[in-house]
DNA sequence: ATCCAGGAACTGT
DNA sequence: ACAGTTCATGGA
């Protein structure tokens, strides 16, 4: 879905039926430098173009408060500290970010990696440029064609599969949307709209609604993921418990969400 | 081998 | 509302 090259992330986007290719760079911390593949684009597209990369970054988001509550929080000081600077990464569209999800449910993330790998070539459009291709995340109008055994072929369960093309039949018959569920703009109204799909419970919708719908004060507080990173943070032999997190985070009201990813990306020991 | 993954639906109480 | 069971498969 997207590379990472010479200092800068490669991704490809459809705006108005034509493929683009974005190289997004940065040269200083308050500015990001986009490049497009396509030569002298109109300002609609330029508009377009704009407003994914500052959903992508969660840019409207103003982190002075958040780092405020981290500062004086004993588990996210540090993180916080190591990571500063470090934005919500969101899947704008909101079928990638439901089916990213379900696949990812209740197995490794290596595996849930190459799930997603071969779902999006088996099912998404390319680009070749200068020899490097690049992936769009599959089409819900595509997928809602699909049958349970064209997706088993990869390997996802049945379940899966069948939650997966349900999701996208539910959004090619125009009954979801992000726009839909934006609309009521209330937390629990959302996430149990969320929730009434098949598939999706109340990990996956708070997901969603942290990594596409963009609440900062979405909380996937069931995550295994949370868990480990808390229980490296707070020098633990075992992983704490809901009710513990609960607790602890009662400090981080209003950034649940971005709590979870600096602890997420604590996870991550690769350095790029 | 064994445990467990960035869970959720289903079933029984 | 709540607890236990089933699904399902690769990684470590």
């Amino acid at each position: 879905m997207h590379q990472i090259k010479d200092g800068y992330l490669f991704k490809l986007i459809k705006v108005d039926g034509d493929l683009i290719l974005l190289r997004i760079g940065s040269k200083t911390i308050h500015s990001i430098e986009v490049a497009l593949s396509m030569s002298n684009p109109p300002e609609i597209i330029l508009e377009a173009v704009k407003s994914y990369i500052w959903e992508l970054f969660d840019c409207d988001r103003e982190l002075g408060d958040f780092y405020e509550v981290a500062s004086n929080d004993d588990i996210l000081k540090e993180v916080v500290a190591k990571y500063y600077g470090l934005r919500m990464i969101c899947i704008p569209d909101l079928f990638e970010a439901l089916t990213w999800a379900i696949m990812g449910q209740q197995i490794n993330l290596t595996f849930a990696y190459t799930l997603k790998k071969r779902f999006v070539e088996q099912f998404g459009e390319n680009l070749t440029i200068e020899g490097e291709t690049y992936w769009l995340f599959p089409d819900f109008t595509k997928i809602a064609h699909l049958h349970v055994d064209d997706l088993r072929k990869l390997q996802l369960t049945s379940r899966k599969a069948e939650y997966i093309i349900g999701v996208a039949k539910l959004m090619a018959r125009g009954e979801l949307s992000k726009e839909s569920l934006l609309q009521k703009q209330d937390y629990q109204q959302v996430k149990k709209s969320l929730m009434s799909i098949r598939g999706v419970g109340a990990w996956t919708a708070d997901y969603v609604m942290m990594k596409c719908l963009q609440f900062p004060d979405a909380f996937p507080i069931a995550d295994v993921g949370l868990h480990q990173a808390l229980k490296n943070q707070l020098g633990m032999e075992r992983k704490p418990t809901i009710d513990e997190i609960m607790e602890r985070s009662k400090n981080w009201e209003g950034w649940q969400a971005y709590a979870t990813f600096y602890l997420w990306r604590s996870l991550y020991k690769k350095t790029i």
